[in-house]
RNA sequence: GCCGGAGUGGCGGAACUGGCAGACGCACGGGACUCAAAAUCCCGCGUUGUUCGCAACGUGUGGGUUCGACCCCCACCUCCGGCACCA
């Protein structure tokens, strides 16, 4: 009978873990107020899809949100670490055809079960500031943003062409359909023409390029992908008189070859095409029709072979005067600049390959390093810059200095100027789902569409709508809210039936935390003030264009409305990495989901979190490994045991340290060693692996140090080393170590306990053992005083036999000392 | 093709500003405790050679700069992410 081992209370997780979930609750512990007497931090973490289960990859993302914001909180700073819930969407309305509920049924109980797994993880949200967007209180704000964006404009009401998801039966805005597919359910696109609802965001496209130089603290990645998503290129458009009445308007970065150009392309969708072609004969049109028709997926992808066909029509270079043909071709988009081209075969990858299936001609006037090309025998596009030739009087010129030249020309004689395109399209917002906001206008005979009065907000989804799966948007079919009369004439009027993308909801989401309960505007000005910018956003890189384009653009938005006055809502962006199972991304449709439920029943939530903060970086990928957990258990386990060993032996004041030896000082040492490893391992680099790795060696020198701990200087150490080791450790595994806490022998909880400073003179070190080289080849260690001089670093290397054998009976040139560290003897 | 990021033991990873490569953990091997097992504790753990003192090699490959390179430069290979017929 081992009775040492019934002497510790053994760690009884789940009791400890509910207890003090239970208390934090009770006492609202991660309540906070705009309290301007200490410096503020705003951690938000991108709000979850209410979609049943949450399982260990959300985990990551609050792990690490939580970490931060308890320590930020025990240093000082008055912190808001809000949660709430993206709860309008697709999901639940599919959820509600396939088994009868209501969406909302779907969501709240998705709601109530998530909530629930997120306490039992621990952590320290402002819970009275939880929202949820299918709460008519929230998304009236949705509805009143949207009719201030109507009054000015921004919001508007057009036909175009747009991505409708077969599959979702709605359609998708242009960065929801990338690639051709849906981005929720993969299916191909169709492009339908409709009328639909869009936001003005390429008012703003200049703006979020520009503002970015104000996003430092983003990561490079990130910024890339929103400026290939912007896609701003400079340039210069140019019209072509159409032999027989017109012009071609083209658009072109590389005015500079205008000389070079031999014939121009149509996209086989731009509007000209039809008239140019009134006479061609059928299999022109036949053709046509083909390219028409050609997969829309497969074409923008650049999969799809150039083809093209002669209008039978040409067009005159407006620079040179010469006649040139104009075609019509596939790798003309009519979604970009103005949906036609003069072709440059000989400066032009795309233009050459075409060029030379329909035997056009090619005809150079760049000149790459004053050599000359052949258009004839030429091989592939010379693309770079060059010297200007065969370009009248450009001739001689740079490339550079002929395009701002030849640009200018264009402009004086009025067929042109300088121009950027974009590849940003409007926002469009409308969706024929129901589960969303309700679009708050209506159709009137008399006066068209109107924007229903501030003063009737929210208009609310009806309860009773029929959801069978068929006949399209469910609110169709409700007699009562598509009835309704005219806000301008009084008159009957038909209620909009489309609703708005849920990424309007994600879009603001974070000011209605500063002010969740604010009833007569979307928020508390000055709470908002108070609390912004975020000062850490942390969530998953494949939002890194969709929402965070969105919330940049909204915000700048708002601040035109004058609700703020600044420019971008995120300080600094961390996105956090993937967890993957078995080589693959942990995904619900990937079906490899291990929820943390099950983990924390056999090893407690603590574990759990230690566990997926210590396998990897934050913002690396990490592998979900079954025996990796054990060892951050083990961990945990070695401090419950360390700190039972002395509980209810009482606190031991703070001795004269001064007088400590041996050791004492080797612990003290390494205690403060180890504030400053874990402080700025969490707070500048967010490398929390390293953080808990620290940890880990501090305990490993307690257990290596304890037994030989003497006197009452010594004690002092040891208590100093447990308090430590309890307080550092406390963001990670906050429910153990509160009760750790109590059983030191401290009455108050570990919240709200300042973080400890790390002592200089603690840390100073007797002798350092310093590595020596000879010739940058290490040959030996050896122990010199703290604060020695280079002579005597020199004298102690010199002092070593091993060192000694492979300079004896050589010259020294030199010897290179980091006072310390290292010295390195160069001999010959 | 273009733009980012990365490549370190059997594995996850560490090395912060050019200064002791492999911290911390997993797995594995050995030992203690035990009737036994689990748990726990201790020791070992890059490769090769070894007279057990050490020695040589070693951070994707090849070169370079430097007293000194995982770190900087040049060329290349591989993997991951993004963009891609954007004129």
């Amino acid at each position: 009978m081992n009775t040492l081992v019934n002497e510790i209370k053994p760690y009884e997780f789940d009791e400890i873990e509910r207890r003090f979930q239970e208390r934090w609750r009770e006492e609202g512990a991660f309540e906070v107020s705009e309290d301007k007497s200490r410096p503020k931090f705003y951690c938000l973490e991108m709000l979850p899809y209410p979609s049943g289960d949450i399982h260990v990859g959300h985990v990551r993302n609050y792990c690490i949100t939580d970490v931060i914001t308890r320590f930020k909180r025990m240093r000082g700073f008055n912190v808001l670490h809000p949660i709430g819930w993206d709860a309008l969407g697709l999901p639940a309305e599919n959820a509600a055809i396939k088994h009868g509920t209501h969406p909302e049924t779907w969501t709240r109980r998705n709601i109530a079960g998530m909530k629930a797994q997120l306490q039992r993880l621990g952590f320290s949200y402002a819970w009275s500031r939880e929202i949820a967007t299918c709460d008519p209180s929230y998304y009236r704000w949705n509805q009143w943003f949207f009719l201030k964006m109507l009054e000015k404009g921004i919001a508007y009401r057009a036909n175009s062409p747009v991505n409708w998801c077969p599959s979702c039966l709605t359609v998708l805005a242009n960065e929801q359909a990338e690639g051709g597919t849906c981005w929720r359910c993969n299916s191909a696109i169709e492009i339908r023409d409709m009328e639909q609802w869009f936001l003005r965001i390429t008012d703003y496209q200049d703006a979020l390029l520009d503002d970015m130089d104000g996003l430092s603290a983003w990561p490079e990645r990130v910024l890339q992908q929103q400026r290939n998503w912007v896609g701003r290129s400079s340039g210069a458009e140019a019209s072509f008189p159409i032999e027989g009445g017109g012009t071609i308007r083209i658009f072109t970065t590389r005015i500079d070859t205008t000389y070079g150009a031999t014939f121009c392309v149509l996209a086989p969708e731009h509007p000209m095409v039809d008239t140019l072609m009134t006479g061609a004969d059928q299999s022109a049109k036949t053709t046509l029709a083909r390219l028409r028709g050609q997969d829309r997926r497969a074409r923008l992808s650049g999969q799809v072979e150039k083809e093209g066909l002669f209008t039978g029509r040409y067009a005159t270079n407006p620079f040179s005067g010469e006649r040139i043909p104009i075609w019509v071709a596939n790798f003309v988009l009519m979604g970009y600049g103005t949906g036609a081209i003069m072709a440059v075969p000989a400066h032009d990858e795309r233009d050459f390959e075409f060029a030379r299936k329909y035997g056009l001609r090619v005809h150079p006037v760049i000149l790459p390093q004053a050599a000359a090309l052949d258009g004839a025998t030429m091989a592939e596009a010379y693309t770079g810059p060059g010297e200007v030739t065969g370009s009248a009087e450009f001739n001689g010129l740079s490339s550079e200095t002929a395009a701002s030249r030849m640009t200018a020309h264009a402009k004086l004689r009025a067929f042109g100027g300088p121009k950027t395109a974009y590849r940003l399209k409007d926002w469009l917002i409308s969706r024929q789902r129901y589960w969303g906001t309700p679009i708050p206008v209506v159709y009137c005979d008399k006066d068209g569409v109107v924007g229903v009065n501030e003063s009737d907000l929210p208009i609310v989804l009806p309860a009773d709508a029929p959801f069978t799966g068929e006949g399209g948007n469910p609110l169709e079919k409700v007699e009562a809210f598509v009835k309704a009369t005219c806000p301008r004439c009084g008159g009957p009027a038909r209620r909009e039936t489309d609703t708005m993308d849920t990424f309007v909801d994600s879009s603001w989401y974070f000011y209605r935390y500063c002010s969740p309960k604010a009833e007569d505007s979307p928020f508390d000005k000055a709470a908002v003030k108070y609390w912004f910018p975020i000062d850490l956003y942390v969530g998953g890189i494949e939002h890194a264009i969709l929402h965070l384009v969105y919330s940049r653009f909204w915000t700048k938005m708002m601040k035109d409305l004058g609700l703020i006055d600044w420019v971008e809502p995120v300080a600094r962006l961390f996105p956090q990495g993937m967890v993957h199972k078995d080589g693959e991304v942990m995904s619900k449709s990937k079906g490899n989901t291990v929820a943390p439920d099950d983990v924390i029943q056999r090893y407690g939530a603590d574990t759990l979190r230690l566990y997926i903060l210590f396998a990897a970086p934050p913002e690396l990928s990490m592998e979900w490994s079954e025996t990796g957990i054990e060892g951050p258990h083990r961990f945990l386990l070695r401090v419950w045991r360390v700190v039972q060993k002395r509980a209810g032996k009482g606190w031991v004041a703070k001795a004269d340290f001064r007088t400590l030896s041996g050791n004492g000082a080797t612990l003290r040492r390494k205690v403060h060693q180890t504030i400053v490893r874990v402080t700025g391992d969490i707070d500048e680099r967010i490398h929390l692996n390293t953080a808990v790795a620290a940890l880990m060696e501090l305990t490993n020198e307690i257990y290596r140090l304890e037994e030989g701990l003497r006197g009452d200087s010594d004690a002092a150490a040891l208590s100093e080393a447990l308090d430590t080791l309890i307080v550092l450790l406390s963001p990670f595994a906050p429910h153990a170590c509160e009760q750790m806490w109590l059983d030191l022998g401290h009455a108050k909880s570990l919240v709200d306990e300042p973080w400890p400073n790390a002592d200089a003179t603690a840390m100073r070190e007797i002798a350092t053992e310093v590595a020596v080289q000879v010739n940058g080849k290490i040959r030996a260690r050896v122990l010199v005083p703290a604060g020695a001089d280079d002579a005597a670093h020199k004298a102690e290397a010199l002092a070593d036999p091993g060192v000694k054998a492979h300079v004896e009976g050589k010259t020294m040139v030199k010897a290179i000392i980091v006072p310390g560290r290292l010295i390195n003897l160069v001999v010959k």
